[in-house]
DNA sequence: TCGACTTTGTGCATCACTTCACAAAGGCAC
DNA sequence: GTGCCTTTGTGAAGTGATGCACAAAGTCGA
């Protein structure tokens, strides 16, 4: 986590909350442009992003005034201000390492490359996989990855390796110098304080999903609940 | 998000924030379980998790008195109670439609089947791509959803497609009687109540990192924000 | 210019989650 | 047994997010 510098008087202190939902706002928003609309009230947004109006302006208003009273807000020029917010009118060189199909499909990704992302690298480990051509880039080979990092100006790395493989490509990659790392491998990576990692991992979703299915079908956890409680209890005592 | 009925008086009554990190000590339990780890105690399995001790104590409790005082936790035995808990124990058939670079990585994700989950249905909309064989199914044609559903009693579907198709799919799905979906597509799906949908997008984790690489960067969005400010508010007036 | 109407921005109460800190519970050595 | 030591489970306090409700600020028609 970034911690703010006290001295630091007012402005500048965006809850977490309110920034996991920026990119949701500008998604919502990117679809309104594409519609020709000109301006959008909190409300009509909020439907469009899937959340309640009050949040939504208490979001927008950590950023500034940008509405209208009366009007709403212009579309192109909150784009531009949640752009700017969360730092995605300047152009992020991202090295994805790994290229199974979860790094193809991310390289392929048009959410990044339309966002201020440009994916710069594509490594693997695997000689099978080097010299392959995705996505308009050449797969090259794990060996290169400081070179790459350094000669192309990543500042952010996606892991997409097997679990194995993730927390040696993170401990080269920090070495690097690099500090903010998107983790895709079902493992929790060990860094030192001042790197950033975020993890992404696909089968917990899935797996809530599968808690809240249980309950709709049958209230709540399997039935077996007093008899395999004995039955454990005698394996572990 | 699912409504506790009052007159339950007690227990059956997990937070969301709870819920949420189930799968997360899940993971770390069974990395544990692999080194032949027989029991452990809430501070060392809160570091393997990434979590602080307290909350995981706390967490763990809503499921039920599992630990020993002095010694810590059964490894097995808690692994047997999350899972039973998320719903593991029982068997989910899952079907993905789209079957793009993320629906194969889906398909393969080893996640997926180590918990419960079994892909039962592999559906595109491409000719090109129905009848290839991915992780030992055929695709079959997204004309087939319904009766894919019906016929293996699919309870959970994950939305692997383009933003374009993916409400139409999930119409039909619901249609179907499914209640549980896992949507990858980059729009907010509209739902009938009753429904849970899970979204995963793959480029806001990167668009949060981007927002804290800049904070370390420059310490805050672009200095060009007085003058920029300015040329807006001419187009905006 | 004025008044009716719309919609923002925000103070405040509420709710949910987190963290602390410690009593109660059990194991283990002697 | 007995007492020490470890670790859980949980009240209680603290922190942060949410949602309500409304005053302030703006638009627009007459």
């Amino acid at each position: 986590m970034i911690r703010r510098t006290p001295q630091q008087p007012r402005e500048r202190g965006i809850p977490d909350a309110t920034v996991a939902r920026l990119p949701l706002y500008l998604r919502a928003l990117n679809g309104l442009a594409e519609r020709a609309v000109a301006t959008v009230s909190s409300e009509d947004l909020a439907v469009a992003a899937g959340v309640n109006s009050a949040k939504l302006r208490k979001d927008l208003s950590h950023l500034g005034s940008y509405g209208t009273r009366g009007v709403g807000y212009d579309v192109q020029y909150l784009i531009y201000q949640i752009s700017r917010e969360l730092g995605l009118t300047q152009d992020w060189a991202v090295a994805i390492v790994g290229v199974g199909n979860l790094g193809r499909a991310l390289a392929n990704y048009g959410g990044f490359v339309s966002r201020g992302f440009r994916v710069a690298g594509l490594l693997d480990a695997d000689p099978e996989v080097v010299g392959d051509h995705i996505a308009g880039l050449v797969v090259e080979h794990s060996d290169e990855l400081e070179s790459v990092i350094a000669k192309r100006g990543v500042s952010i790395v996606v892991i997409a390796t097997p679990a194995t493989a993730a927390q040696a490509v993170c401990d080269r990659v920090i070495a690097s110098g690099v500090t903010s790392i998107l983790n895709f491998a079902p493992v929790v990576l060990t860094v030192p304080a001042g790197v950033d990692v975020r993890k992404v991992d696909l089968s917990i979703e899935l797996q809530i999903l599968a808690f809240h299915e249980q309950r709709k079908v049958n209230g709540g956890p399997a039935v077996v609940d007093e008899i395999m409680g004995e039955e454990w209890a005698g394996e572990v005592s």
